[in-house]
DNA sequence: GCTTGACCTTACCACGATGGGAAGCTGCAT
DNA sequence: ATGCAGCTTCCCATCGTGGTAAGGTCAAGC
């Protein structure tokens, strides 16, 4: 099997196929004496289950671990399940942090009249964080009798925060 | 102010500053004869505005975006307003990924001893996704949409597609 | 044979957003 | 005047993926 027939087996590019290799995530192929990389049905089912990891969300150092995992005939199912919980947990924490920014931005919408005048709370918001000021958007509409919730502008107290890499 | 005060007073770093300018989100700064570069409060404004907009999870050229509808008096509400419950689909559709994501490792991991055996349905799964399709996929360009989720060999599977990148 | 086109090879660039660091200049306080 | 903190530019790395260029290889058709 040449490169271009183990991408479509697996699902992986061929580009990637070539970085994973470059990485060291999956051992060097075989070459043809023209220097073609040759790929075994294991192969297959090694990269198959790199994408199905990625799939999941797992990086690929992660992948890295799951292969070693996977290999390893004697690992512990706890280390595996251990292992997957973790990941859980980062899943949630990430989607937290992104319920808290789509909150966010779903009140001050709904603050916002969404007509042809220029007057809008969302903008007001993000340039203005700090508490107090805001009151512009009391005016008519009155879709909103409940308290302004003020600190929506509370930026760096909520868990809204970018993620770094 | 020089740039480190920006910096300070606007919680984004001289860094990313000077990158921000780079890529002419924000304005050149003006310049001592030094060289330095000088600030003004409306500077820090512009900065703080930008910080509040990524803390929302936009992405600099969604903040640019913004900004230039800060910036422009005359916007109608409307278009503020579809603006950002775009981006709150956007992030909606990221947290169910997320979740389709969690959701399949939990399920696996439920059906996981945990205990010092190395027999582990996780990695079963993983590697062995159930042959059949999947190969094909056809032509690339498979944006990224695309199914192609992790299929949990258990039914209640649920989409889980990788972000991407 | 020879040409063609699909496939392979390596190598480099790009993204988005951020951090790190080097080498050199400036400004201020001792 | 010496030292140090802060500023400048420039380059590199990340992470995962795609693109592309320049060239080698293979199989099929003439």
């Amino acid at each position: 099997m040449n490169i271009g027939q183990a991408a479509s087996a697996s699902g992986v590019t061929a580009k990637m196929i070539r970085y994973y290799e470059s990485i060291g995530l999956i051992a060097a192929a075989v070459r043809t004496q023209a220097g073609y990389r040759v790929y075994s049905s294991e192969d297959i089912h090694a990269l198959r289950f790199i994408k199905r990891a990625r799939n999941m969300g797992f990086s690929m150092d992660e992948a890295r671990e799951l292969l070693a995992l996977w290999r390893d005939k004697t690992r512990a199912s706890a280390d595996v399940k251990s292992f997957a919980l973790k990941h859980v947990r980062e899943l949630e924490a990430k989607i937290a942090e992104l319920q808290a920014m789509a909150q966010t931005i779903k009140h001050l919408a709904n603050n916002c009249h969404g007509d042809d005048r220029p007057d809008c709370p969302i903008l007001a918001d993000i340039a203005d964080v700090t508490p107090q000021r805001k009151a512009a958007n009391g005016n008519g509409k009155s879709k909103r009798g409940t308290q302004d919730h003020a600190d929506c502008s509370c930026d760096d107290a909520a868990p809204a925060a970018p993620q770094k890499h």
